[in-house]
DNA sequence: GCCAATACAATACAATCGTCTATACAGTTG
DNA sequence: CAACTGTATAGACGATTGTATTGTATTGGC
């Protein structure tokens, strides 16, 4: 992506930025919680906890649009990064679909103030904010609809209409965590032992449609 | 279900009003749209739209959040009549599911404010509203759950835990919709026909689920 | 007709917001 | 050294917010 002071001199001339971009986000993340979302946040109050003078921010940030922006992409990069490893981590014993739940619960449970963002932000916000929360989803589904060939190809099974599953799984996964995030921990696992069983009920009904599609080709 | 006035005298001497829990209501819906969500409403600008002075929405309620909660109930009352209705439509013929989400996906179209705060307000604003939301979803499930049971008694087909298969319906169907809002209007029937799709995956798996874990108790 | 109860309006308050203008500071460059 | 330049700050503006207080209009029962 781009920074925003797109045209800097190769020296520098001039007093040293006393923060940066990267502090004004950590500002921000630090602000944001449960009850706290990103639309609540206020140009003044990030300043404030960044330590700078309210027009400060405006050196790095067009307005809170922007920061909001950068926070959702930075979410999902991090996210994919994590399933990523997970992906690669899976083995023939543990399943990718395991593998990959276990890391995104678990990044769930560590609190990530990023993944809360991306998770309950999507449908709220402004128009640049609720495309960037579903362009992040789209990367999403279309690493897994990759996934999704690949095993079909490895086990022999079907696979009815890969990129439907890829969203149908990506956009339950995602609304599930959310509501996972306000439980209390000692249902959180109850949930996510039934986000598990949802995705499975989802690529059985995938296969089992392909096996019908197969058939009726006959 | 119970107005703020609760302590009230048989007989009421004293000016009749001239605003109703109901106008404020309308006054709000009027002011929601694609662009406008419950959260950002202000006291103020609800008062103003209603032609009331602000001090005067107290009468009504207790604040915002008390609104914002009336509006989920009505929104989830709204929309389980209207589902309930074409439940009651679906025939041999036309099945539930699809006679359902026609309903579901008409509603959606028609604009109606009421079922946008529903799809897309449930993971943001107070804990009360929050929880508003999640009981009205609860509702469906419940409903749906029972449905699913009877449609596989009626076709002799397996179900793997109803209340799941439920509650994973329920949720993709409502996350679904929600992007279906903030689409162009000739994008929102490719969509809708791939959550019926969905809804149809997610079946077959259940039913797959079942046979196999019928097998296995064999 | 009067009284008490009620509903609403008017005004005001402190707080917060985003943003504008002007200014002080810290480096680099001549 | 002085001049320039980009950075950050200070202060203020007008707008808007939720709410408290106070006043006024209207109604029904006596």
């Amino acid at each position: 992506m781009s920074s925003i002071p797109a045209k800097k001199s190769l020296v520098s001339p001039g007093r040293k930025p006393m923060i940066s971009r990267e502090d004004i986000i950590a500002a921000a993340l630090k602000l944001l919680g449960p009850s706290r979302s990103v639309s609540t946040l206020s140009l003044r109050e990030v300043a404030r906890e960044a330590g700078i003078a309210p027009n400060s921010f405006y050196r790095h940030f067009r307005d809170m649009d922007e920061l909001a922006v950068a926070l959702i992409d930075m979410a999902g990069e991090s996210l994919r990064q994590i399933i990523g490893d997970a992906r690669q981590r899976a083995t023939l014993e543990v399943s990718v679909v395991q593998s990959c739940t276990d890391a995104f619960m678990e990044q769930l449970r560590a609190d990530d103030r990023l993944l809360h963002i991306l998770l309950r932000e999507g449908t709220v916000g402004s128009d640049a904010f609720k495309r960037a929360v579903e362009r992040q989803l789209s990367f999403f589904e279309e690493e897994l609809g990759q996934d999704l060939i690949r095993l079909a190809a490895l086990k022999g099974s079907g696979l009815c209409q890969p990129a439907l599953t890829a969203k149908a799984i990506t956009r339950l996964v995602f609304t599930m965590g959310a509501t996972v995030l306000d439980l209390p921990r000692d249902k959180q696992d109850e949930l996510a032992a039934q986000i598990v069983k949802m995705v499975r009920m989802i690529i059985a009904g995938t296969q089992t449609l392909a096996a019908i599609g197969a058939k009726k080709t006959d």
